[in-house]
DNA sequence: CTGAAAGCGCTTACAG
DNA sequence: CTGAAAGCGCTTACAG
């Protein structure tokens, strides 16, 4: 058992006596601002380093009314693309001269305790939160991350969207390249919901699935879809998004039970995201259903964690370091004043992988 | 294109004259600090309400010197154990009305700007860095997650320790209670590696696999070995905690690839940690290898990864979440000047999976 | 080129 | 119960 040591902290005041100069010069001589005799920002700054001198970073923002540091908020950390992004804002942020954390379970209300020049939002579901919590008189710089949920909010945020639209499109175009028509999509949504995948999906397998188009659509349905319809008008966002982590994981174990008990004939299935599509592999491993003999996948993602699945996952991705580092530009250009785009729009990428089989070389034999 | 707006934030000295009292009686009212008339109170609070008044989290650290921010300073973000752990960290510290913040990549230098109370480290390798980096003039108060490496620091920080040694007793022994007894050790150091779970790998089987021991160790061994030796004093520890992020799952394919090179006759293999396991995992579904059926694995970790695995990953844990919440506590109690233990040892334990054969059953037909 | 002074927004011992 | 004052550690316009 010990207690702390209390060291007394060295201070420019420290400095200036041993110099013999005032706390002004000392100032101008740290800062190189100002001026400042050559001769005597020397005895300066040799006598902080002697005093192991380290300056105090809340004084200063006190003053200058800027911290320097911005906060990605995220509860999904469980969720791989989440930590790739991350890493996209904190490379923009050390560029830029920002440090950027990350924080998961902050309530809202404890926000502006914080020290930060600004704030990411993990998705629109929090940015809902956000605004709700913080009402409108707290306006601290923010930015959103956009994953084509369609949201009504009472004040927008700067968004940087990836084009889930656009990402299914080309994913669908993919399977079909490779001979699959009987394309299923599986989330944790409902057929009726306005998210970008869901709506593509929709648009792009009407004509091909017509009538039994539904029966494709691997989702939640019924019950939820009431909670959805009723009440709260952001309940299905807070149940997607909201207060709690989401497990994607387990649902994809559910959305591959479900693809199981309908017997259904679809030879290829578009995943919400990667770690639903996690749970499914895991759930057809246990089956004995192989990907992509018995039936093909993709997921939107693209997360490093899709190298860690055998075979090696197909993605759609926006790159998740990239929409971070457009985040965190977004947000810095707002902090400084700078001119900055409201709405930002990122296109979506295919990663081949091998969990897409191509139907044209079904009798063919394997090399 | 549009431009931050800049609101004047709203101060005490506002509220004080709207409310014709000093700022005092406002701090006072608001902090619920000292004598204040009942009617007085209410007044002022009344206005704060009104004019959407937000504390200055700066002016009020400024003054009270602290923070109330810890940081978990962890470069290994995309190891499913240490986002765990951070759960751990964020509970503990909400609990004692603290923010804990995550970086990955701040420059140790950049430190200072950061405005903490406190840092945890992530492992022993970095605690040796922050303190080269930091020197010893910046005493922050600091905590250290350990696993069992044993390296000279300076200075000692202090310990939060999770015994791998006995976590690797514990399993060999399930191993060898379901019939084991070759039993390889897969991990990224060398055979001298006085890492806790190295030397106790080593301990426990030398009677068992006598000359042959060193033949069942997967790992690194000669060139990086002699750099282990020479030179800096740290090279090994910086190769495996240090300044990049490690792969262990890349690792662990090439143990995998390693251990089917031998031809090694081992029944079991005992993984470094879960990500190398994935990693030897992902290799022998490639080549065809089944776990359990032709090797048994077990990791040390049990992050939530384990489940994401078929079949479950057998491991051994320290539950990372009550890790993080005694590194929280003890880092915490040191702030504030409370007693703390110096050095916490935190046990291990197993958490049953199916990647364990037992071998006594071999013959019996499955359930 | 230098230093006294006011100020960033808050706290708190102290005199009234 | 209240307010003027000093202070946390730094910055910066201003007078010298």
């Amino acid at each position: 058992m010990e207690k702390a040591q209390i060291t007394k902290r060295v201070t420019r005041k420290h400095i200036a006596d041993l110099a013999g100069v005032s706390v002004s010069v000392v100032s101008r001589a740290l800062n190189n601002s100002g001026y400042v005799k050559k001769e005597v920002k020397e005895r300066v700054l040799q006598i902080a380093e002697e005093l192991g001198y380290i300056p105090n970073p809340i004084a200063m923002s006190l003053q200058q009314k800027r911290t320097k540091q911005i906060l990605f908020y995220c509860k999904d950390l469980h969720n791989a693309f989440y930590i790739d992004l991350y890493f996209g804002v904190m490379r923009e942020a050390k560029k830029r001269g920002y440090m950027a954390f990350l924080n998961a379970n902050l309530n809202f209300n404890r926000l502006r305790d914080t020290m930060i020049d600004g704030i990411i939002l993990q998705n629109e579901g929090l940015a809902v939160e956000f605004l709700e919590t913080c009402g409108m008189n707290y306006r601290l710089p923010a930015v959103v991350a956009g994953f084509g949920s369609r949201l009504p909010m009472e004040r927008s945020i700067p968004l940087v969207e990836w084009d889930l639209y656009q990402g299914m499109e080309i994913a669908i175009e993919y399977l079909m390249k490779n001979g699959h028509t009987r394309i299923a999509y599986a989330h944790n949504g409902s057929f009726g919901d306005p998210d970008a995948r869901n709506v593509a999906w929709i648009n792009c397998m009407q004509p091909y699935l017509k009538k039994k188009l539904q029966d494709y659509h691997l989702g939640i349905e019924q019950n939820e879809k009431k909670r959805y319809q009723a009440g709260d008008r952001y309940a299905n966002f807070k149940a997607v998004c909201g207060e709690n982590e989401e497990d994607f994981f387990k649902e994809g174990i559910s959305g591959a039970k479900e693809f199981l008990r309908r017997g259904l004939n679809a030879t290829a299935i578009l995943c919400f995201n990667d770690e639903y599509a996690f749970g499914m592999i895991q759930e057809f491993q246990r089956q004995k259903i192989r990907v992509p003999d018995d039936v093909s996948l993709i997921s939107f993602d693209g997360s490093y964690r899709r190298n860690y699945v055998f075979p090696e996952m197909t993605c759609i991705t926006c790159e998740p370091e990239y929409q971070g580092e457009v985040l965190a530009r977004t947000l810095i250009d707002q902090i400084e004043g700078k001119p900055f785009h409201y709405i930002t729009r990122i296109s979506s990428k295919l990663l081949e992988g091998g969990t897409v089989k191509n139907l044209y070389l079904t009798d063919r034999p394997k090399v």
